[in-house]
DNA sequence: CAAAAATAGTTGCGAACTCAACAGTTGATA
DNA sequence: TATCAACTGTTGAGTTCGCAACTATTTTTG
């Protein structure tokens, strides 16, 4: 390993500099950053539950509840009860929901293009891959340590 | 470019992944991530000012104002005036603060080597060298756009 | 079927964070 | 030198977050 410290380091400077540029970027459509990612999830997963959606935004659960309470005040989420399970939610984007979520989503994807475009060049699929790697692995331990734990 | 939005979901749980494991790390020394943090600059470099300090950690200097009061109110860290500019301060770490500061450290090198590990076979050097030009291709594109909002 | 365990969501609490507004100090300029 | 601008740090307000404790529902199991 060339040295774990320094990639530990970029990862999170790199981090903080793209939620930094997010939070301005989203701010244009009086969302914050937890907001629009959980918009991002309700379009790709209508009727999520909150505990699923915990697990994408690794994130407590109590988070969310309070999160989608708020989207839901502001009239972008709707927080129904589920048809089977009585202690789960089914959350879904209002109207006005998916049209925000349309609009921050294109700003955002245009955004991204130009903000990763520098270093592209070369060997971005490698880190595509590496990154894919790193992800996983770390998912993995993550997943080992509750197993531990637990039992 | 691969796929901007990927890379970019991948760099944004890779680093929840990462703060999580750090957190539970972190807490068998009674330190907060962000507490950790301060510290290791402060190792790195002492008598360090509250507006630099801000900067290395990107995030606003209230953050830092707060964070450091609060290690200073445990005996970690020092806040002293500067000799010479009757604006700023001058931090440092405690003989407490620098004992924190190495037994923590030495863990988490010993955590990055282990928690990195997986995917170290080919290509770590590369995938340091991409990071590096991300994280200074972000600097650079935050710094002017600093500028162009100030002129 | 009844008791126990697991699961989904909520609430209280305290920490961390941004932003805007502010006070005091220093530096530039006219 | 006097004024104005820039800079350093602080405070108040509001949001986001994890953790622990709790309620209410399944689900398991004896």
């Amino acid at each position: 390993m060339a040295d774990a410290t320094l990639i530990y380091n970029l990862l999170k400077e790199i981090f903080f500099l793209i939620d930094d540029g997010d939070r301005h970027l989203f701010s244009q459509y009086n969302l914050s950053v937890p907001r629009f990612y959980i918009l991002w999830h309700l379009g790709n997963e209508p009727g999520i539950s909150s505990q699923r959606l915990s697990e994408l935004m690794i994130c407590d659960k109590s988070n969310i509840t309070r999160l989608s309470k708020g989207l839901e005040a502001d009239g972008l989420v709707v927080r129904q009860p589920h048809e089977s399970d009585g202690r789960a939610l089914r959350l879904y984007l209002t109207e006005m929901g998916e049209a925000v979520r349309e609009q921050s989503l294109a700003t955002h994807l245009a955004y991204n293009d130009q903000r990763f475009s520098d270093c592209s060049v070369e060997g971005q699929d490698s880190l595509q891959q590496q990154l894919l790697c790193l992800k996983d692995s770390l998912l993995t331990q993550l997943t080992d340590f509750v197993r531990a734990e637990n039992g």
